[in-house]
DNA sequence: CATGAATGAGGGTTCATTCAT
DNA sequence: CATGAATGAACCCTCATTCAT
């Protein structure tokens, strides 16, 4: 067994109550690292960003998923709230695609990498749920077409959300209202037409 | 474990002929790398795969970029053969966005990353003149409304092509046919509303 | 994801008396742990193991090796109390290396790098100790040459247990009988030769 | 795609006919290192011995397992050279694998654990084919008891290495011939004895 | 002009060890 | 005295890029 060099004495050990904070940080890294150098970015970087050690994102996060899911459920946590406390229009929703996709959504592509985590299908049945429920609604009060299905939203939030995080940020509000136009288009009443 | 050759001859070395030969193999790799491994499959695969060494992947293709150019450029080249030999419709671009978005249309993240390439920039020109076209005829036969600019239908075959490429494989048929759906309705004659 | 509880209380610290419990686990886990994955398992997985924390770990066993005697030890003891008991055989002796094998005379590699450590002469020396005896009765009853030494013993024991405890599981009855035969025509009254 | 940083210019590079040169030096890298550190020195230091980049280790050996076989190889076309050329003995395995334990026959720990590997059952094939050629002849003349089988030879070279190769360098010459008289013992004729 | 081996920096992951609670 | 999170160095491996032949 050959002695393990001992280099330099570890930096401060901050101790066990770091444990939250360092999670918080971490997931407040992911948000910043993945707006600034998109999904691809080293999983490391967010460690360093955070300011924690390589071992304490493992520890907080075993893998790239873990801490996508981390970072989308809190948007969708924070969504879940705003619709139970009143009307959430379809506008709401967009909205927050696209104010989020910056830092978050664009998770929406890692994690549909890995469409087949029980994790993540449990975040996309909590999202179908706010959808079904906005949808009824809205078309109850005729704002939105009957011919829209709960899988027209999640699709279209999605390439809304993707589309606005690959766009340059100086003409994210012209392409993003764009977009906007056309899904409204889209879904008003009496636009349905028969499938193809 | 059979003696390892000392010194073998290099393989075939096709000469200066090979050059056109190499350039299209490449770009054939290209198409069925990116299909079959993504945009992050190593740039190195390409070479592996179309036969070739890898100094001559980086004479023909400095970069990423460029050979998502060419791969592009190529797809580019055959819709506007198409577009001159007759009556493009929008639906012929979409389902070529859709066919291609396996082998090719992918590129077109990769290429946005790069948007300020002259060379992006100038297909991209390309692209547009394309669709300018398409929509003076379809919106003069009314098939298309008035309220549809060029700039709608180059943002949603991007969206389309991206979705359909990250889609898994047996479901993308449905996804598809919902976006264009909700395409269709945006786009029909008398769709148009009032912006937000 | 149910939300991450923030600060639970530190599970049961039983207090001061949980000392040699949790060095009996832990010598216990290592016992498995070695058994199980090998000499070279991680050293925190026994304290994972044995349900006690890291810093407990290190407070009863700074290194590796301090663990490695403490198994040892156990195994020694228990020889050394069943040869006090009564009339101890060579075959005794080797049917306890294979069948400790496994568990823990796989130690003996991780002992002998570090050979100097004055714990691990004493516990050779203890060793020793047993074998010398073993070996004046039996030699004294005519059932082991006069040629054979104590070093002969040890040293064969010790690659009997190495040679058991890096076979496949399924062979190790048919590997053991065959060393076993070795030393048994070796050792034997009369087997004696000239050394070369 | 955001650019690779590009810091220091590579080092030389020695082109391509570095090739066997490199693998030549790392198999010689691989002795000194395993004699120098064991088994489980870092596999890069193989590379950094041998003045050669990780990834041409890699390009040569894509696994410890390969390269331990490159090197073992060496030592078995040796012998089996030497086997052929004239009447070798029992004496003549022996010395080897004490000679050569040191700087190679540890491999055979490495190797068996991966004993399923299909090249490394192909190299233990030809060692036993060594074995049972040397031991027909020994047998017809003589010099070897009739009770002795192959597996006891291969069993007993392994466990003769593995132990000379974890003693201490000026102990070694004591513990072989002590190994070596109790094989010698135990393979002489008339020493057989019916298996317990 | 093609070839393909060499190179080494970078990112992923593990784990020995420390230390606040 | 126990706990278990934090830490970061070390190792593994990949792959973009270069360059001798």
């Amino acid at each position: 067994m050959p002695l393990p060099p001992q280099s330099a004495p570890p930096r401060t050990n901050r101790g066990r109550a770091a444990g939250p904070e360092n999670r918080r940080a971490l997931i407040a890294a992911a948000r910043e690292i993945y707006a600034d150098d998109g999904p691809d970015a080293p999983f490391s970087a967010v460690a360093k960003r955070a300011g924690v050690g390589q071992g304490s994102l493992y520890r907080h996060f075993p893998d790239r998923t873990a801490l996508a899911i981390a970072v989308y459920e809190e948007n969708l946590a924070d969504l879940e709230a705003y619709a139970r406390a009143g009307r959430i229009t379809l506008d709401d929703l967009f909205t927050r695609a696209i104010t989020q996709a910056a830092s978050s959504m664009g998770f929406i592509a890692l994690i549909e990498s890995d469409r087949h985590d029980p994790r993540v299908e449990a975040l996309g049945a909590r999202f179908l749920e706010v959808v079904e429920r906005l949808l009824e609604r809205e078309q109850a009060a005729g704002r939105l077409g009957e011919h829209v299905e709960p899988k027209d939203i999640t699709i279209s939030t999605g390439m809304l959300a993707t589309e606005i995080s690959r766009t340059d940020p100086d003409q994210r509000d012209a392409v993003a209202s764009r977009i906007l136009t056309i899904l409204h288009n889209a879904f008003a009443p009496g636009a349905g037409r028969p499938k193809p």
